[in-house]
DNA sequence: TGGTATAACATGGGAAAATATGGTAATCAA
DNA sequence: TTGATTACCATATTTTCCCATGTTATACCA
């Protein structure tokens, strides 16, 4: 098997008041290493800015060609809400990305930043809100063992 | 993998008296990548105006040719209605396309003008009515999360 | 083991470049 | 010539880039 990518732990740090934020230096040797970018988007389902590699995106974007015909409409809602709020990220020579208000606000994110890693996407959370959310998920996962255990060597 | 090219995130930009409009610089970015064009044309299914590059419109003329099957009676219609609707748009050394009157009035757009990313594809939208749009989508989606989680999970 | 040197990283601030946009001049067709 | 289209210039704003500094982590040596 060839070398492994995935993003991981959790890692807080700082927001300007221009909206700029340190990539995690694990997150840009990835970057670095696949010859991509980052890209972020809202989370659909929690208050969160999530992002993965442009490659992740292609890939997504060339399923879709192949599974759905030019002119459906399933196609046509999925790529507007996907590819219309995902934007790329270059991270400068100081390795800091400059976040935009939509972002920040969707996710609540004022001063502090967190990087959830979550294999091949990541997680960028307000620290009060993830504090909460990890607690809930560990809660969950502890009632939940079995179907915990299988959603996770399910891929 | 080689480089990848997806026309992305949502941009609100200005349309003068002239019709003239500047097409985002991520997205004049591409068209320079590749050394194509801007074509755009009316949108079969929406108030909008959709663009895309010429390659990708040559790649939908040969896999006509090359699978006549594959495409039903009903899309070799729709793709010669677009075909017969389609315009290169090239820009001047600001970045501009001027847009035709056609298209303006198709999409109800006046001095102000929303880019959506598509992927392959992008939407120009009158800005009113793509917020309409987007809340619709992001609703729809809410409610349908199995198909849409299949999707971004597939991969 | 403890301490120090070294490197890597994060972060604040300012300079430089890119972008969007209004306006004007040149070009072309009728 | 006239109207329309295209190319070019000017400027304000936004974004990106780069330098300087403090902090943390790592490596090295006594």
């Amino acid at each position: 098997m060839g070398k492994v990518f995935l993003f991981l732990d959790t890692i807080t740090n700082k927001v300007d008041t221009k909206g700029r934020v340190s990539l995690p230096a694990d997150y840009r040797e990835i970057v670095k290493e696949l010859s991509t970018d980052i890209v972020c988007y809202r989370s659909l389902t929690a208050p969160c800015i999530e992002g993965c590699t442009e490659n992740l995106l292609a890939k997504l974007a060339s399923e879709m060609e192949n599974s759905l015909d030019f002119f459906s409409q399933a196609q046509d809602n999925l790529t507007n809400l996907i590819f219309g709020d995902a934007r790329k990220f270059g991270f400068d020579s100081t390795g800091r990305i400059v976040l935009t208000e939509k972002l920040l606000k969707h996710a609540q994110i004022t001063d502090s930043a967190v990087f959830v890693g979550k294999g091949r996407k990541f997680q960028i959370w307000n620290p009060e809100n993830w504090a909460k959310e990890e607690a809930r998920i560990r809660n969950d996962a502890l009632k939940n063992r079995p179907s915990l255990t299988f959603a996770k060597e399910n891929n």
